[in-house]
DNA sequence: GCCCTCAAACTAGCGGTGTAAGTTTTCATC
DNA sequence: GATGAAAACTTACACCGCTAGTTTGAGGGC
């Protein structure tokens, strides 16, 4: 086939498709010559769109996190802000698990991914904590985000009572949170989260100066 | 070659070796032939020791969920085995960098991962703390120190300032990020853990009990 | 309206990958 | 000493990312 008079392929196209095996097949099952044939294409087409493999998977990193909400800062108190972001991160991430082994290796040069470190990073300053301080918090959440995406503690357990039984005494129940995973995952996330953002506001106090009081629950979204 | 008087692969030697390679090439630089050529041998002799390639790196996370020391919870209070364990795994975790991705996907059927989850849970079980609420502070401790040990959120920029300072108002100083990689990332990991213990244990107080005093700082280890 | 250049597909092929199959020789056991 | 398992080997398959060169339609300039 020459080059045909609509085009077949384009960035956006690849984009979503990369995605949508790798959702269903996992990372690992992404090749060049599979995601061409689900284009109807060769393999080699795709060179004409990216340069390597790993751009394409920056492009689906990226359009995941394009789809975190960082608007928070505007318009919240920063603990509200950083809560609402944090479970917006989660709740982006959480609906693609398995392309977070390959997002969660740095921001890199990810348009997406820098404007929310500019966001979370300038929200904070604004707020008063110390531009170091800023630094370490936003990191800080990212690491307990991308590690329970990436993790999913419940799903690594596996539904076999006799395997956990027989030598770890405390984990003789281990074998039902393989059902339970989703509410252990965001139970723990729910937990983590809260005693985070309660110890942050103690060292605000205690580094910074009053917290401004919190706005009822239920603000204004 | 037919078989040597002595064999000349063990798994222990299979494992240690694919260990040293990834820490210096990367865990995608890890092919069965290079390893085999790293012990002097072809690629599927490593075949006769672990059934698949999968096999091999489960042994290398193993091995290095290994060295975590986990002895702490029967030595201290529940926040301070909290805090030592979550250092001591951070600081495996830390030495391997490159295996993180693969390791942090689960405690699956690994022993050394599945030891350490019992005794973590069994030692906040005894503390104090209701089942379910354990196995979510397990959980959130894993996300953070994993998620701290692959993001490693200062690797991930660049130290190129035009890059940022262009399209980010408040990131002009993240190309500095690069060279202060270490002391960032474990910057934001004390704070983020102190944050988190803070949290919790107010939650115990909460919900639990009274705290007990803790022991005077640098206790008995 | 023609021509030139570019773009987007193609085909062929290189070197590398995991691993299955079968072979050979040695060691350990009866 | 025969037997069988073990541990290396060689060969081979299907697939991988990617390069090179080819073909042909599309779009712009004269």
């Amino acid at each position: 086939m020459p080059r045909p008079r609509q085009a077949l392929l384009t960035r956006d196209r690849i984009v979503a498709t990369a995605l949508a095996l790798i959702d269903a097949d996992g990372l690992a099952a992404l090749s060049t010559r599979r995601l061409a044939a689900a284009l109807g294409v060769q393999g080699p087409s795709l060179y004409n769109h990216f340069a390597t493999k790993d751009a394409i998977l920056d492009a689906v990193a990226d359009s995941v996190t394009a789809t975190v909400d960082t608007g928070w800062f505007a318009r919240h108190d920063w603990r509200e802000a950083l809560r609402r972001w944090a479970w917006s991160y989660r709740e982006a991430l959480a609906a693609h698990p398995n392309v977070v082994p390959y997002l969660a290796q740095g921001p890199g040069r990810r348009p997406a991914a820098l404007a929310m470190a500019d966001a979370v990073y300038g929200g904070l300053v604004r707020a008063g904590w110390p531009p170091a301080r800023a630094t370490h918090i936003g990191a800080a959440l990212r690491y307990f985000v991308a590690g329970s995406a990436l993790g999913s503690f419940a799903r690594g357990f596996v539904e076999d009572p006799e395997l956990y039984a027989a030598h770890y005494p405390h984990l003789t129940q281990a074998h039902r949170l393989a059902g339970r995973q989703r509410s252990v995952d965001e139970g723990a996330f729910a937990l983590g989260l809260d005693a985070l953002l309660h110890g942050l506001a103690a060292e605000y106090q205690r580094t910074v100066g009053p917290l401004a009081p919190l706005e009822p629950a239920g603000g204004s979204e």
